[in-house]
DNA sequence: TACTGTTAATGACATATGTTTGTTTTTTTA
DNA sequence: TAAAAAAACAAACATATGTCATTAACAGTA
């Protein structure tokens, strides 16, 4: 069996996509070249291929590592006992809280992903359908139970979504509101506009 | 002096920078080819440079259009007469309608800025930075005549002007929530949770 | 018909791209 | 310390890129 592990504990090929995801961002899945990811990474364009199989593998990597923490915290917030505006506002807190630390994995998710190959690009599509979907549901109960006032729960997911991954223009920006402010109005302005 | 126009009222840069748009959306603006766009208009790429000077002025070109739009009609908002919460209302709502009938255009201005090059990057973001505040500066007013809640200005915006972004991903999908039940709700959404 | 200005096509340029191959160096294991 | 495995390298590949110089087609006017 091998020893894993020299420094810390990330694989080279952690280090290869954590590097990676701040240039994407940077620059776009596009723009951004092996060469360029090879420097930043301290090495040769052609000694990556030794840990990674394609530049697309990179971004794969990338989408469905955000993708599937979503999906997880979906699932434990389905499984709980709350009030539909409670799960509504735990998913809005975890979605920015997500944007807040790990604003990179999310960014390139949520805007690279059209980049993925297929048929890893079909599977995403459909992962996010089917999020967004599942809360609707949540949403639509909640207007069942008159805890919402009455919406259409696909505009509701909408804007809840297209919000939150609008602080990436706060992340970009001097930051002059903190992180504090940004969460609490935030979450004080979606969840006003959806309680009865 | 030449006959300027053969066919309808649109020269054939206008011709080529519709197209752009277009295909720019599509596959971003650093996937598309200058080959690409040279098929979609009917000709050889060398062509195009007939009529443009550079890939780099077509994206110029979209985005300040886009900016141009929103920057004049935020100026004749300012210099009406109306109630902050109308004045946000008639913002958001003529966002929503960009983003409906000239979405090409709103989406790369949205999505693609970050490839223009210098000095019409900076250009860009400071307009950009400036329709912003202006915008909070109408949402600090409202605050002050009591006529919305208590919420930082900067973060509403952000709020808002994301939510609307989002529309995109409606008009990728199959639409199976029409324009005028998104329109009303995500304006319903927006508002109340502005409104004292 | 000949002239003129505009646009298109051809072909090429220099460079950049993702990736492979073959080899050497470094690290791990025995 | 020697063998084996892993990682780095240099050089090259095939292709794609934005753009330019030159030349040919073609319209409108005289």
């Amino acid at each position: 069996m091998a020893k894993i592990q020299s420094k810390k504990n990330s694989s080279k090929k952690e280090i290869i996509i954590e590097k990676a995801a701040r240039l994407f961002r940077e620059k776009g899945f596009g723009a951004a070249s092996m060469r360029d990811l090879a420097e930043v990474v301290g090495v040769e364009a052609a000694s990556l291929y030794n840990h990674i199989q394609s530049k697309a593998e990179i971004l794969q990597a990338i989408c469905f590592k955000a993708a599937n923490e979503f999906i997880s915290h979906l699932e434990s917030v389905e499984a709980s006992s709350e009030s539909t505006l409670k799960k509504m506002e735990t998913i809005i807190r975890f979605h920015i809280h997500m944007m807040l630390d790990h604003y990179e994995y999310v960014y390139i998710s949520d805007h690279e992903w059209r980049h993925l190959p297929e048929p890893y690009l079909s599977n995403f599509l459909n992962q996010r359908r089917s999020y967004r979907k599942r809360l609707g549901d949540i949403i639509s109960e909640g207007i069942h139970k008159n805890e919402m006032k009455q919406i259409d729960p696909y505009v509701a997911v909408l804007t809840i979504l297209s919000a939150v991954s609008g602080i990436e223009s706060w992340q970009r920006s001097r930051k002059s509101t903190s992180a504090d402010v940004l969460e609490s109005s935030m979450v004080k302005y979606l969840i006003e506009g959806l309680k009865k």
